[in-house]
DNA sequence: CTAATATATGAGCAAATGTTCATTTGATTG
DNA sequence: CAATCAAATGAACATTTGCTCATATATTAG
């Protein structure tokens, strides 16, 4: 064993990076992994949309809403624009179109739905 | 209202459809979403291995990584091939690795670790 | 056959998650 | 200013999740 030329330590800072990345892209799926979540992106897909719009269109509370576009927000998939009382929620960037898309082509295909 | 042209009944089933796809591809997601099925997940991006062999390089327990293979499996992520006593397992298609290579890509750029 | 090895599975439990309900914050209007 | 409306937030609670531990089910070796 121990056959390397790198130094231990280094390894472990390596490690340690590795197993944070991990972490973090376990957490960005995650985040795509509810209904809600996804119906409010998928919803988001055709354009921005304020909180109350959400909540109606979603027949969910706005509380319920409310609280899924904060985990959306601390996760960059979604950013947000205020306008008077109301704050206008939109898809941060083409990643995470993209990301939903592939999702829904996959399960599409798997659906039978697409050949 | 009602202007449209469709009977409600086949709205109600395209409905219901939407609802059922959505919850898939929730789901679908929600399977990434895991610290420990990603490392499974990026540690078959290699090759094919055993059960005991993932265990032993994720360090944990032989029980918890065969609970998150049987999920793995349940969802199509992976499959697997029997050799005597042991079982070989493997990413299932191409659609799991490039979903897996597009969220470690996303966290990289987000991460600045890539330009 | 029995023993040994590899994997799968079920019960139980602690931790995480998503919703509701009540309340707060912030912005506009009268 | 107080009243109103939109959104955010905290606490509580039920549900889900991922692990451990014990046990079951192959499969092979002796």
């Amino acid at each position: 064993m121990e056959s390397s030329h790198v130094p231990t330590e280094e390894i472990d800072i390596i490690t340690e990076l590795k197993q944070e990345f991990i972490h973090d892209v376990a957490e960005f799926f995650k985040v795509f992994g509810d209904v809600t979540r996804i119906r409010i992106l998928q919803s988001l897909l055709i354009g921005e949309k304020n909180v109350g719009e959400l909540a109606d269109s979603l027949d969910m509370s706005q509380s319920a809403i409310s609280h899924q576009l904060r985990v959306l927000r601390q996760n960059n998939l979604v950013k947000y624009r205020k306008d008077g009382k109301a704050v206008f929620y939109s898809l941060d960037d083409g990643h995470v179109q993209t990301i939903l898309e592939q999702g829904m082509v996959h399960i599409a295909h798997k659906r039978g739905y697409v050949e």
